[in-house]
DNA sequence: ATATGTTTCAAACGGCTGTTTGAATTAATG
DNA sequence: CATTAATTCAAACAGCCGTTTGAAACATAT
């Protein structure tokens, strides 16, 4: 068994899907960084859309193990909803040197493929459980469903914007001021506080007219 | 003179770009879908290069014409906030056959490339600073420009969100779910309500405790 | 009608792509 | 040690890519 040429294989792999995407990563480049033959690829894994799999397949595996989420339960629900922002800001921005595990799924996130399904179920389905359970703790058990899924996309969406959008923002708003806004607590802040408002008020009135 | 061929390739080579994005995106096809020779990209615009960006320009440029936004200036701002969310919601979501204009300029904003700035200076650029004045109606004058700036980060980041994680939405809760959901002005409703909540809290409390 | 400039066309060029091949090398088994 | 299986390797394959070429077709003006 040679099982480390996999490895080797899948972590350049992974850099590589990382950087540039599926369709424009090379199966050259990949082998020349994992310094295996240009054959290795598909002796191993058939073809490259294969190698591609199991490289997202590894990216949240091993994303999952680096911090994994656990929050007091003991905590208020304000606190625990802080928590879970703080915690995703950090693991989509704070890296210095970003792993390319974030930035894979990152991408499958943005424009999903065939690993999409996989992804949603074991790293993202579970985390926006955990989401939905501190909604439940602070609206009436009364609120539909659906109105939960509302508010958990409300706050999950002022998250992503400062992943994906990142290049707009800062032509919108001038380079420095954007990086000075960069802050991943000082974000999260603002995010919890903004969403408290939105998600409490559902709490008394159940409908506003407008 | 046959400017018509010009742009006849523009539209064709504006729908592959938006379907597939530029590295994607072939002349071969784009020529065939315009039925022009298979040189007169060179030809006409150098190369495939200064052709997508021509294609940018025309995307915002028609798409400015297809639904100004116009606010009267006499409503609350609390409406003026919904007319924009409303309006921009449609504006990425509600086309039946959605023009390729938006498509185009969708993807640009995901993954920037050459014609991004452009696209900031003359399409987003604007809108993004109605939504400043209007937020500007609701909070104290007295708050600095970086908090307003991110007051209106959540209220897009919020709207985005349903454009560019749909599918993710869709695993997520479900498909039928998700598109019962999924009425603009139903979406555009709550995501004003929940930012009203939001941004009124900095009106009356700098700060909170946190 | 002739000459000039513009636009179209089929064909080809060089380069990069994922994948395959069959021999050479290494590891494992009797 | 001999034999078989698993892995590596250099080379080539077939196909698509953006771009170029030089001749043909067309329009315009003298």
């Amino acid at each position: 068994m040679s099982e480390i040429t996999k490895t080797r294989i899948i972590d350049a792999a992974g850099e590589v899907f990382a950087e540039k995407g599926f369709e424009q990563a090379t199966v050259r480049e990949i082998c020349k960084r994992a310094d295996v033959n240009l054959a290795s690829i598909n002796y191993h894994f058939g073809d490259k859309q294969k190698l591609y799999i199991e490289a997202v397949k590894r990216a949240h595996c091993e994303g999952e193990e680096d911090e994994p989420l656990l929050i007091p339960a003991e905590l208020p629900a304000e606190r625990k909803l802080y928590y879970f922002i703080e915690h995703m800001m950090a693991d989509m921005l704070d890296r210095e040197s970003p792993t390319w595990h974030v930035e894979l799924m990152m991408r499958e996130m943005a424009r999903p493929t065939l690993a999409c399904t996989e992804l949603v179920q074991s790293y993202i389905g579970p985390k926006f459980s955990i989401l939905m359970s501190i909604i439940e703790e602070m609206v009436p058990s009364t609120l539909t469903l659906s109105k939960k899924h509302l508010l958990a996309f409300s706050v999950v969406g002022q998250c992503l914007l400062y992943r994906f959008h990142r290049p707009i923002g800062k032509l919108l708003i001038g380079d420095d001021e954007f990086e000075s806004l960069f802050d991943v607590s000082y974000l999260a802040r603002h995010i919890c506080e903004f969403s408290l408002q939105g998600i409490q008020s559902l709490s008394v009135s159940q409908e506003t007219s407008l």
